[in-house]
DNA sequence: GCCATTGATGACAGTTGCTGACATCAATCA
DNA sequence: TGATTGATGTCAGCAACTGTCATCAATGGC
């Protein structure tokens, strides 16, 4: 049943060849080993028993291979957000949205610790991650539309559930229990208490 | 009076040599004719009687040269932010904070949406407004602090305050009138709404 | 079993963003 | 007048990224 195999390369790996998967780890432990700027996408191509032309073939660019897979996070929340019922409100059909990945990422807790210390040392990884919040963001705005939630209602509410979300990954990522649901549902809490709160 | 002359380069401006201006104001036209992309920086920097070295010598990057000036719009808002009554809510703060803007940015009307049109076209200019955003709701996260505010209290009214930023400055950019404050007023007043009307 | 096609990769050259190091020159000041 | 300072020019070089073509394993019709 296990699925290591020789692909013709002689590399081995837990599934056949999967390039991308052997960038990515490669990228991790080079960009942990000796920092991001220190390491080269030809050392990460190199150590995963590639070449740089392939890895720019699998990323966009260099931060890519640090970000990859924010596709399917946003796949999640948009398909939760649809399938929350037509009465819900935008804000109810959002808390949805977020609710559907806190089991994604306590499943992941360590590698997504590993990630946010490389992360928070560099700027231009910082940079990436907020544009992947954006995207996400605008996906959610595009669905709430798609609810028939009019402009800038939308794109208001969503932009919302997006800062919720990033400050419970704060508080989740630093923590050690890593119970991201409530993280998600305190930060909500604080975000309705502080606008009702008033001006 | 006028502040026009011939400095040791040849080169004619209304103020004394202002090299990063003139930077400026070349990268401005070459990414408006021939696109971001097509524009290199020892383009902007012959179009500014410069060199390219001393272009990286006034923006980190070439991205920078549109965004300088960001400091400035942060300096404002925290300064705003901090002279707010101390009696003042997290959300009323915030909202002194964006309101001591608006004239900034009505004076600026037709620059912001050219400058914007180029945004628009390149991801990456897009990251990096995305940035600065945040790096002013970082700033305005630790100024309520200073006020007393909790977290995650802090940043989820400074990221609350940057979203309805962002709504009201995309309807502004949009319209031809100009009125910044009556957009910053009706995004607030949606984001309340969405927030009061509950889950 | 053979061959054409397809998809992923390697090889290589080239452009551009960006940096370090040192030289130059005008302005300033002791 | 001469030393210093600050901004710029010059030049070499690295690394990110791209276009192009060759290679080769796998696939599928015959």
């Amino acid at each position: 049943m296990s699925a290591t195999v020789i692909n013709y390369h002689g590399a081995m790996s837990r599934w056949p060849s999967n390039p991308r998967g052997r960038l990515q780890q490669a990228a991790m432990e080079l960009f942990t080993e000796h920092g991001y700027d220190q390491t080269t996408v030809a050392g990460i191509a190199e150590r995963a028993g590639l070449t740089e032309r392939t890895f720019f073939r699998h990323f966009s660019d260099k931060r890519e291979v640090l970000f990859f897979g924010g596709e399917q996070l946003e796949a999640m929340m948009v398909a939760a957000l649809r399938s929350a019922p037509p009465e819900a409100t935008p804000l109810g059909a959002i808390e949805a949205a977020l609710s559907a990945v806190t089991e994604f990422f306590d499943e992941r807790h360590p590698l997504s610790q590993a990630r946010q210390v490389i992360i928070d040392a560099h700027p231009e990884l910082q940079e990436r991650e907020g544009a992947k919040m954006d995207r996400i963001a605008g996906a959610l705005t595009e669905a709430l539309r798609a609810r028939g939630v009019p402009d800038p209602d939308a794109r208001l509410t969503a932009d919302a559930g997006i800062a919720v979300f990033r400050s419970a990954f704060a508080q989740w990522v630093r923590s050690d229990v890593g119970d991201m649901s409530a993280c998600i549902e305190e930060c909500l809490a604080t975000l309705e208490k502080v606008i009702e709160q008033g001006r």
